[in-house]
DNA sequence: CGTTTTTACTTTTAAAATGCAAGTAAAAAT
DNA sequence: ATTTTTACTTGCATTTTAAAAGTAAAAACG
């Protein structure tokens, strides 16, 4: 079982100790964008994650309750993630990551509108993504 | 040498195929806050970073033209890293990480205090920052 | 009801990345 | 002339990641 040590007291180091990989945000970007809630979701996504990668993320980023898991209404081998409002504050780091990686890469127009969108109005992004989470 | 394969299209994505690791954002908060410049000040980092990959990540980073080396003036020896444009526009980044890692973390005092600062005034202290890297 | 499929993993093994310690080479300081 | 500083490189052990195959229980199907 993955532990987690502290490098120092810096709360961005801090916050590399669990999230500094190239797959744990993606996890999250696809529970905060995209919708995805399952295992086989999750697996299914663009950059192809193995299959043990993710379960050992998956019970890490549980551990850490920054996701969570619950059972799915009337079916006993599914399981359904969400994200914990620790969780969910990550949403302004993925926006900033939104810009920045739109910024210096080549981009989807999609993703280019959605970038100058979140440029422009932050803050209502923010809420509006915000409010699809209350419960 | 460490080549990048972008794993999708995707903004988030390819912003953690660059800095999705545990060492390149410290190494890139080392020049942003505390002006660090110089390969043995980034070595004595309180996280205690490998020579070898320290090495590896600062030749990575400038090849990403996220930092670039210049030489130290009336000393041969010394190299002078600095933050590029590119690199600066990380600074969003690394300040919500320094929320996210405050609100979740125990941290020193001192920290609070900026994390809070960051809060409430965001857009005063980017201004701030980035007016200290103006050349 | 029996068989197939779906779902969520686990296991195994190979490859790559990281970490640790020691070594090197040129310039600077003494 | 010798020692120290600076910025690395090298070799090797350990850890992490990746790829592929396997498992087990529940659900769907005929």
């Amino acid at each position: 079982m993955r532990t987690v040590k502290r490098r120092s007291m810096c709360p961005i180091s801090s916050t590399l100790d669990i999230l500094g990989d190239k797959w744990s945000l993606l996890i999250i970007r696809d529970l905060m964008f995209i919708g995805k809630k399952t295992y086989g979701e999750f697996l299914k996504s663009e950059e192809s994650i193995a299959t043990n990668i993710l379960a050992e993320r998956l019970s890490f980023l549980e551990r850490e309750q920054i996701i969570e898991k619950t059972e799915f209404p009337d079916n006993k081998v599914k399981n359904l993630y969400r994200l914990t409002s620790k969780g969910l504050d990550l949403l302004p780091i993925l926006l900033d990551m939104i810009v920045w990686g739109d910024k210096y890469f080549k981009t989807p127009a999609k993703i280019k509108k959605i970038a100058e969108n979140i440029r422009n109005s932050r803050k209502e992004i923010m809420d509006k993504i915000l409010k699809k989470f209350d419960s």
